[in-house]
This record gives structure tokens, sequence and C-alpha cells, in this order.
DNA sequence: AAGCTATGTGTAAACGGTTACACAAAAGTA
DNA sequence: TACTTTTGTGTAACCGTTTACACATAGCTT
């Protein structure tokens, strides 16, 4: 790799001319730059942007946490903060945390050791604080902190609108699913939806699932042995709620007609389902992206109207849940 | 952030002093060691990988290609490398290709810049190119070329085994599907596919599809209106295959009854399709993690015995296939 | 006791950029 | 013309590490 010297030398000039002429500062009188041109096209130079990052103290890498990549949901979002960034030539360095707290650090830690310009996470509740005394700008993605500025989607809206749905299609004996209480956001889209269920004169019955597969799956087979008279059940998430469509199908039971589903996050495989899945759709892709619209920003030390931004969610009506004409 | 010097001045010692105990090489005097060791305690020094990168010419960093982390296929490829890298310290830039030349090229100059110790990629055929006169060690993913190290599966056993498949339990109207004939893996599985049931007695069709879910759609639509008689497909991937299954559904078709379907890559979601799809099972994360060690056996100059390493593939035995014994 | 080797430590030069500063020449102003 | 400002360029310090080299001292050998 040819460096700013050998550029210099060719061009019969000093580095800092090269310097110069390569970023657009100070003087550099037209003759020279072409000259100073020419020589980098023929070494076909590109900065080394390790030396560069070392004098300014920061590079143009954004360290980016989410918990695991293989989860659906996020890729959509990961996607969403690349595509932003990769204009402004921000590159991306990857962790998946699995929501555990030391690996997080151990990601801050080593993002900050390569002088990341910002950071981008979806951390635990607990770990904001290793957030706190940074002095690099932060952004929150699917989590809330009050100290940090975030991207979210209104999982209080979501849930109630998930509840809404069942009710207003008729179900009277609803089972909610429950997802880990430490997650914030799938704890409030619970709790949302719960207040909204209590209101109404149903039968409420709450169980407990993590947001995987085969959560799901052994938490539903236990669903209908405890309340086989289950009409309605809401999910943590779309992949519970695919196990859930599954032991459904495989009892026998009528979808929506017997016993109405709903999802929660509208990940891809949602409308490929059979029947495809009703759901409470958040806007991945989207949030990334303004994640990532929001640290620029921070970055060029931009004044920010808004430092928490709530995205809306919505109801993907598929066909797990009834016509809300043929309720009934 | 504290720099060496912090400590140095903190422990009374030179810097070189304390960059020896920090790296356990040349001398340093157990009394030293400790009174190191409490300063960088004391200060939480952590030292600065770019600075460190830059001396050395190389850094922690690994640069990851992929061509879409939203296709569900690469996230557990892209967490096998995540977790195998991770534990030697390794960290990864990552960048979505989606298969572009330019972006590539644009991925690749950004991370030589950046002083990656290493590369892994899934590239497009004509991009290997681009890896050519690299110093640094590359190893291609799910892609081949002569000249770099590759880790990828068993495509055209893959191919041979649908056809088997659908052959050996009865079907004779075969449709097989194949996806963008750029991509060498998919156009690899197509041919093997293709030759295994030329052999047999059977009618063949095939029709062109992308690999997503658009484009299945589209296909599979078209697919039974032009070959209404189909009693069997083979797709191009299980997103793919899954559009077929939707569509099958919809047409009342039987399954596997009428018609067997099989699809490939056994990606996450397609246990959860209803009835559950029968697919070739590529070991994405296995992949994954192969061609990280297969790196960092090259960064850290250990001989190789193979240097080309296929994973073998299997079918994954689900219900849209009929059972041997209960041949048609 | 003299001459080794092994141990312990510091100084300073890299690594490849950016930029403050100095200085010179050109251009503008009175 | 003499002075000021603008333009153009180079020298060298700096960013935070690592390491070659020099040097000093301790511990062994005879």
């Amino acid at each position: 790799m040819a460096t700013i010297r050998d550029v210099a030398k060719e061009a019969g000039v000093s580095v800092a001319t090269v310097s110069r002429v390569m970023n657009g500062s100070g003087y550099a009188h037209e003759d020279t730059k072409k000259v100073v041109m020419a020589a980098v096209e023929k070494l076909n130079y590109k900065p080394n942007e390790v030396a560069r990052s070392l004098y300014k103290r920061k590079s143009k890498l954004v360290g980016l946490i989410l918990p695991d990549i293989t989860n659906p949901f996020f890729p959509e979002m990961a996607r969403g903060v690349e595509d932003y960034l990769q204009q402004f030539g921000y590159r991306l360095i990857f962790g998946n945390s699995d929501e555990k707290r030391d690996k997080e650090i151990e990601y801050i830690d080593t993002f900050l050791q390569n002088n990341v310009v910002g950071m981008i996470a979806s951390t635990s509740e607990e770990a904001n604080e290793n957030f706190d005394n940074l002095d690099i700008p932060v952004v929150l993605l699917d989590r809330t902190a009050e100290k940090l500025p975030a991207v979210y989607s209104d999982q209080k809206t979501g849930g109630k609108l998930a509840a809404r749905v069942l009710l207003d299609r008729g179900s009277t004996n609803i089972v909610l699913i429950r997802g880990p209480v430490e997650i914030k956001p799938v704890y409030e889209r619970y709790m949302a939806a719960l207040e909204e269920l209590k209101q109404a004169k149903v039968n409420v019955q709450v169980m407990d699932s993590s947001l995987t597969l085969q959560g799901g799956q052994t938490c539903v087979k236990q669903l209908f042995e405890q309340y086989p008279e289950t009409d309605g059940i809401i999910a943590c998430n779309d992949i519970v709620a695919a196990a859930a469509l599954q032991e459904i199908l495989k009892r026998g039971i009528r979808i929506p007609e017997d016993i109405q589903l709903i999802g929660y996050d509208d990940i891809s495989f949602t409308a490929l389902l059979h029947p495809p899945l009703s759901t409470i759709r958040q806007p991945a892709y989207e949030m990334g992206a303004q994640a990532a619209e929001m640290l620029i920003k921070r970055i060029n030390q931009e004044k920010m109207e808004v430092t928490h931004k709530k995205l809306p969610v919505s109801f993907v009506e598929r066909q797990t849940t009834r016509r809300k004409a043929e309720k009934t």
C-alpha cells in the first residue's frame, strides 16, 4: 500500500501538500493539485484510516450492538442502520450481545479502543450505565433510557392494539403470552395488552415464554392443556405466534373461527405462514435508519429537537384474526 | 481515556516498561509488574487499538462481506463467524454487498484502509479478482474460487439429493426452479438436480426465479398456469419454496399427496411452515465458524492441509414430501 | 577477581497521517 | 513604491502504541 510519503515523492511536493489536496483543506495551487492527483492515481493511493484516526482521535467506524442477529427482527434493523451510515462513509463494527451484560461491556470497550465515532445499541436495561461516561454519542435502538437518545417503537399502542383486535373480533377467553420481563419493550407491550384486556369483560390468562421457537412450543403445548377453552392468543412475538399456530393446526382447531391469534413484529416470514399471521408491525428497517440518522446528527453536533423518537406501530390484518364485520 | 503515558507516570516507570508488562514481552521485574498493573487498574487503562494497529500494520478487525443480512440464510453464517472470532479477540467490520461489484470493492477498500487482519466474503464470481493482490488472508464463504481458500457446502450433492428425493417418492412431472445463474452455488445445485432428473424418465420443466419472496410468488403463479399437471417442485431456496407452498395451498392442491415440494437451505422458519417444509440443509452456522477458523489459521501462518472445505448437506425430511414407504 | 550471561529498564525512532507555524511569493492597496 | 493581505508550500510536532538498541546491574563461572 502506498503511503502519503510515496505520493509526495512521486509528485515532488511535501506530505503536507498532499494531505491538503486530499482533504481540500488549506491552500493548494491548481497546478499542484493536478500533479498530486496524478500521483495519487498512479500509485492508487488510499489514505490509511488508522493513521488518520489516531491523530484525529476518531475513526469512521460506528459500533453496533444487537442482541442476536439470528433473531429475524434484527437483521432488518441492522440493514437500516448500515444503509444509512454507508452513504456517509461510516462503517459498522458489529457485535451480538445475547442480552448479556459482560458481552455488552466487552464490545463497548473494544469499540472504544478502536476510536469509534459513535455507537448504536439495543442494550439491556441495566447496562445503560455502561454508556454513561462516554464522550462519544450513543443512540439506543429498540430500547430506551432517560439519559440517552433513542429510537424505538410504540410498544404501548402496540400491546393495546393487539388486545383491541382480539376483543373487537369477539374473543372472550384470551391467553396473553408474556415474554421475558427483563426485556423492556417486550414487557411494555405485555403490560399494555393486559391493561386493555382487564378493562374488557373477558377471561384473561397469562403464560410465560421465551422469545424463541423452542420456548414458544413448550409454552403453547401447556397452554392448551391448561386452558382448552381458549379462543384468543396474543403472542409476545411472531416466532412464538408461529409456534402457537403450529400447535393450533396440529390440534385441528379452526383458525380464526375457533381461535384467533396475533403476533408481534411482522418479521418477514410471517406472511408465509398458513394461514398468514395477523400481527403488530414494528418498522424495523426504519427504526435502524432513523437511529443512524440521529447518530450522525449527534456526531456532527447538530442541534436536535427530539432525542427520543417513538415510531408508530400498525396492525397488519391477515388471516389468523377474523374480519371485523364477521364477529362471532 | 488514559494513555500509556499516564500509566507510566502513575507507576513511575517508562512507557516501554508499561508496554512490556501489558504484552508480557521482554523482561520485567516482578515488583515492577505489580506497580504497573496497579496503575493500570487505578486508571482503568485500555490500550488504544488504533495506535497499536498503526505500528503493527494490522488490527484486530476482520472484514465480513455478505450479500444481504436480511436474507435469513446469512445471519446464521454471520453468527458462526462472529462467535468463533470473538473468542480470539477479533472484531467484525461488516458490509452488505447486495451482490454488487461496486459495493464489494468499496468495502474491500475501506476494510483495507482500516488495516483489517483478514477478510471473509461471500462474493460474486467476477469480484474475486478484487482479492487477488491483497497481502492479507481472505477466505471465501459459500462461494469458491481456485486461488482463494473457501468454505462452502456441497451444492452438487444437495441438488442431486433434492432430485433423488422427489424421484424416489414418485414425482413424475417435476418443475425445477432455477435461481439467478450468476450466483454460483445456486446455479450448481440447479445443474446437479437437472442432471439427476434427466437421467430419470420423468417430465422436467425449468422455471426462473429470483431468491426473494416476491420473485418466488410471481414464478410460482406462472408455474401452475403453464404446468398444471406438476406433481413435484424443487425450489432454489426455502423462501421460494415457501412461496410455492402458499400457492399450492391456495389452489387447494394436496401436499404431499398430489404434489411434493422441496426447498433448499433449511433456514429457521422452514419448520414452522404448514405443512413443515422438507428441504436440503446447509450448515450455515458451521460454515461461518469454519471460515473463521480457517482465517485465523491463515492469520497465524499455520500450515493448512485443506484450503477448500466442502461441508456436507443433508435432507431434512418433513411433510412436503411423502414417506419413502408410501410411494404413490 | 575478572569475564560472562541473564535480567531489567529507559530513550528514541518508527507507524502514516494532520495541522500549527514559519516563511516566501504573489496580489492588492494606498 | 511601500505596505498589507492573500496564496502557496514546507518543516516538524503530534496522535498512542511497539520495539530496537543502549546501558546498567545482578548472578554465574572459572
